[in-house]
DNA sequence: CATGAATGAGTCTTCATTCAT
DNA sequence: TATGAATGAAGACTCATTCAT
């Protein structure tokens, strides 16, 4: 990589760091290029020169987080040699909290500011959100198959499960409910998911 | 009520009508004043005679749906006389998908336009969930005095319900689902909430 | 007059005093129809029935205020058996005074509000102290010619005699400096004129 | 100075001058921002790189002006080398009308335009005029305590020269009252103010 | 006479994007 | 690459005036 490369690098990552600081603090609309020309310290053409809209740049920010978000989330793999379940459930839980815990500004993103843009961003967010209840429903399936998971429409019931996660996200990355222990909020969610709320 | 109050009446219902329609439509940024007025079919000034601005009523649009919404959710009576708790759940869910069956359009603004529009709005929307999940989570602590609900957090898991729930209602409801049978959803939702999805 | 003329008269001066009051106070710009109809509390086109426009209600005001300064400006009469010419000038000046302090309103609007407004009412400005100007420089005319008044340009010097009693009012009435004696003022002031400041 | 640097100051005075022909012609209400970008051929937005608002770009003109005028006008050096008071009385007139005479869209301006705007603009003049009229108080009271000056109320006397001055100003360099030679219109004002009308 | 709902031309201002230097 | 002056479409909102009742 040539020292031109290295700057044309960091030059980006300069702006997208300051979009995605403005965009989590002031939302998207509320935000303007001169916002984030200014936080990012270069000139008007210049951001141009990086990104073709302030679109485009939201956009890339918000695919970033999705790739990072879904490498999180994992498939149950429910191969022989392969840990139980209940402890990969576990485990993707706690990804994907970790991954929310440092990223908060992009946790705010994705949840307030990135709902109802525009039709092209709630295409994106269906869609990934839908890859998400698909390999829930999928592992449900198999739990049903396996016969660990009570009999059930396993769409409605993986729609249900993502919206608990949202909404625990929601409350705890986002309004910052408490500075919550992100462990025992993985147990408390995942035990209801589980079990509900019977006894 | 004199003729000229009814007309005045069914002029705001006629501006009201337009602009959910082009909210839940093209989202509230989207949606300018002129197509209120284009849609409604009168004239600039005279959507100022009936609303301060293009905030205010939308304001009015989510104030009166949290209204009707509040309306449909009930506090579980767990007095001697009362139904069972099961169903008074049942109920209150039914309630809230007919409503939402009825009005799709202020389905679609609640779970999308109004979310992260700016911190007045965010503010409100915090506000109506919050009472709902304290329904909720004083519903949990008094099932788990009765011995019903097994020992949870019942805040936790009071957002875990209404996250259920929202999801539900925004693959339903907002992005349409496939013309699903309210009452079956009900029922899935409702066992994924007591059971969880464990067998 | 009939009663229903009686009324008609009334509800006309019910709504210049309301216009009156508040061209004084906001100026012509900032106030609003809205304003005037508040203030006289009658409906908006009750206002068009009385007057043609906001420009006219103005006029009238205006032009009701010319003539009755026009009344306290006489020309000074030489004729033999008329009181001494220094003797009108005084008595001139204290109607004036005596006009304007009793409506200060109209002082203000005389002064500041409708200087500048448009062509139509700068030239009935500029028509009304043209008559004015026009007094003084035959008065100094005649007084040249009796050997009273230091040979001069008339113009220039009635312009100077208007621009002192202006200047004086709008300190005086208008920007209200002190609760001056107006006799006191109008001896200052006609010791000006006929003086200049030298000893 | 940069290239850029002086385009961005031709820019800013090429508006400037746009705004003050049209202010001097149409009066502040009369024009708008599209008259003034139209005048200067700029686009809207760029009226709005230069210029905060209307009001900005008005208050600008005004106060170069006052500067302007305030260099003019100047406070008369009673100290034993100094010229004679009354060479430099003709001097601060001769002075006042070169600068009016060079600016007459300016004199319009201050003398009708900016009367009665707003508050803020009511406040500016007073202002100035009120340093106008400090100073020449103060030159009376001198001139009383020299016995060059006939005791009087030095405060009203001030507004009298002012209002003369200021008078002959609207006739002669707003209303255009011929084209009169400043230097005899001087001495007749001067005259005027020294002497008074009689002989 | 009185009303006040309705009108729509007109105002100021913002801001994402372009392009000559 | 980098700059930032220039653009102009688009936005929300005001208010004097009209007219059907």
């Amino acid at each position: 990589m040539t020292r031109a490369e290295r700057l044309r690098l960091s030059r980006r990552a300069q702006v997208l760091d300051a979009a995605r600081r403005l965009f989590a603090e002031k939302g998207y609309h509320a935000t303007s290029i001169h916002d984030i020309i200014a936080a990012a310290d270069i000139a008007r053409g210049t951001f141009y020169l990086y990104f073709e809209s302030k679109r485009a740049i939201f956009d890339e920010l918000l695919d970033g987080f999705f790739a990072t978000l879904s490498k999180a989330v994992r498939r149950i793999d429910t191969s022989p040699g392969a840990s139980p379940p209940l402890d990969q459930m576990h485990d993707t839980v706690e990804r994907i909290f970790a991954v929310l815990g440092q990223e908060r500004s992009m946790a705010r993103i994705l949840i307030r500011e990135a709902v109802g843009l525009d039709e092209e961003f709630d295409r994106k967010l269906r869609d990934f959100y839908g890859r998400v209840t698909d390999l829930i429903a999928r592992a449900l399936r198999e739990g049903v198959a396996m016969g660990l998971v009570r009999p059930c429409d396993p769409d409605v019931v993986s729609w249900c499960v993502l919206g608990s996660v949202k909404q625990v996200i929601d409350r705890v990355f986002v309004d910052g409910a408490g500075d919550q222990d992100a462990t025992r909020l993985g147990r408390e969610l995942i035990g209801f998911i589980l079990n509900g709320v019977f006894r």
